[in-house]
DNA sequence: AAATAAACTTGCAGCCACTGCAAGTTTAAG
DNA sequence: CTTAAACTTGCAGTGGCTGCAAGTTTATTT
C-alpha cells in the first residue's frame, strides 16, 4: 500500500531526506546571511542542522551548492515549454516566454532568493558558480534551438549566441530585482530587457 | 641612471619576478593541459617552475589564477579606448570597436589561449572563474557607460544590459574560435556576433 | 515477526588549497 | 658599507572535501 497518487515515492526515509536537505540549505542561508559566506564553516552549518559534517557532504558536493541550490526542476520545465513554443514563433520570443517559468519559480521562492542574492552580492565568488550551474542548462538549450533550426551548433554561432545573451539579460534583470528589494516585478524587468535585446540594444534617451 | 625610456621600471629584481611569473603560468598550462586541472597540485606546478609552493601563492591567489591569468592590461586599454569612442558613435558600436583591442591581445597570445581554453573545456569549474575575472571589469565598464549616458546604473538597466550581453557574445565568439582550432579569425567571429546583436537576434535561414 | 538486505549517518584518517608568521637571503638605496 | 626594503621559504595550522569501515535505521522477504 504505497501511496503513489502524486509523482514522488514518499517513504519515511525519503521524507526525512528532503527534510534534512531543507534544514541544511536553511541553516546555510541563515548563517551566511548573518555572518557572510566565508565566515561560516561546514561544521557550523551541519551543527545548526543537527547532523555531522560528513553527512553534509552526502547531500551537497560543496559548501557553495548548499547556498545556491539545484534548480534542476525549472530547467526541465523550461526545456519542455521551449519544445512547445519554438515551432509557433521566433526563437527570441519563445525563449522570452519560456524564461517566464523560471521567473515564476523565483518569485514563488522569493524569500530564499533574496537571502541567496544578498549573500552572493557580498561574496562575488558565488556569482560565477551560479552561472556555472546554468552552464549545463545553457548547453542543452543551445542544442535544442540548433536542432529546431536545423543548424550545426558548432558551425553556426546563432543558437549559442541567443542562449548566452538572453541568459545574461536575465541575470541583469535578476540583479536589478534584488537591488530594488522586491519593489519591482521580476517579470517586468525581464520583459524590459528582452524588449531592448529584440530592438538591437539601441541607445536610450 | 635608471632606464625609463619605455613604461616599465626594469631592475634586476622586477625582471626576475616577471620571469618567475611566466615560468609558473607556463608550468601550470603545460601540466594542466597534459593531466587535466584537477590532477595537478600546486606543488607540481611550483616544482616544475623551480620555486617553493609558498612562493607560488606570493604570485597567484589561487591555482585557478595561474591558469587563467590577469588580463588587467587589456581591461585598462579597453576603458581608455571606450572613453575616446563613446562621444562619437552609438554605445554598441563603441563597445564593438573597443573589444577589438582584447581580440588583438588574444590573437597575439594565441598559443597560451588555446591551452587555456582546452583546459577550461575539460574542467568546467574554471569557466565561472574566468567570468568572475571579467566581473569587476564589467562593473567598471557599466559605470563608464552609465556616466556617459547620464544614467543612474541602478535605476536604469541599459548599461548593465549592454555590457552583460556583449560580454556573452564575446564569450561565444571565443568559444567558436577555439572549437575551430584557429581556422577562423577571432575578429571576424566577434564582428558576426555583434552584427546579430545589433539586428536584434533575428531568426536566421 | 524474524531475518536479510539496502540505505543513511558518522567518525576517522588523510589530501590538498590556502594563509600568517618568522626566519633567512637577495637587491636596492643612502 | 650600512641600512632598509623586497623576495623566498619552511612551518604550523585552518578548512574544504573524500574514501573507508564501522554502526544504525528503514525497507523487503520469507
Amino acid at each position: 500500500m504505497t501511496p503513489l497518487d502524486q509523482d514522488a515515492p514518499l517513504g519515511r526515509r525519503d521524507l526525512r531526506k528532503q527534510q534534512t536537505r531543507a534544514a541544511l540549505t536553511g541553516a546555510a542561508l541563515r548563517l551566511c546571511s548573518a555572518r557572510g559566506f566565508e565566515h561560516v564553516t561546514v561544521d557550523d552549518i551541519s551543527a545548526e542542522a543537527g547532523v555531522s559534517s560528513r553527512t553534509f557532504f552526502n547531500y551537497f558536493a560543496s559548501k557553495e551548492d548548499a547556498v545556491l541550490g539545484d534548480h534542476l526542476v525549472e530547467v526541465d520545465a523550461m526545456r519542455a515549454r521551449l519544445a512547445v513554443l519554438l515551432p509557433t514563433m521566433g526563437v527570441l520570443e519563445a525563449v522570452r516566454r519560456a524564461v517566464l517559468l523560471v521567473v515564476a519559480a523565483m518569485e514563488a521562492d522569493r524569500d530564499h532568493w533574496f537571502l541567496r542574492m544578498e549573500i552572493i552580492q557580498r561574496s562575488p565568488q558565488l556569482l560565477p558558480r551560479l552561472v556555472l550551474s546554468n552552464a549545463e542548462a545553457e548547453r542543452a538549450t543551445t542544442e535544442q534551438i540548433a536542432a529546431h533550426l536545423g543548424l550545426d551548433p558548432v558551425r553556426h554561432g546563432y543558437p549559442a549566441l541567443v542562449v548566452a545573451t538572453t541568459s545574461a539579460a536575465f541575470r541583469v534583470a535578476a540583479t536589478r530585482w534584488m537591488a530594488a528589494a522586491g519593489g519591482l516585478s521580476l517579470g517586468a524587468l525581464v520583459d524590459e530587457a528582452f524588449t531592448a535585446l529584440a530592438a538591437g540594444l539601441p541607445d536610450p534617451h
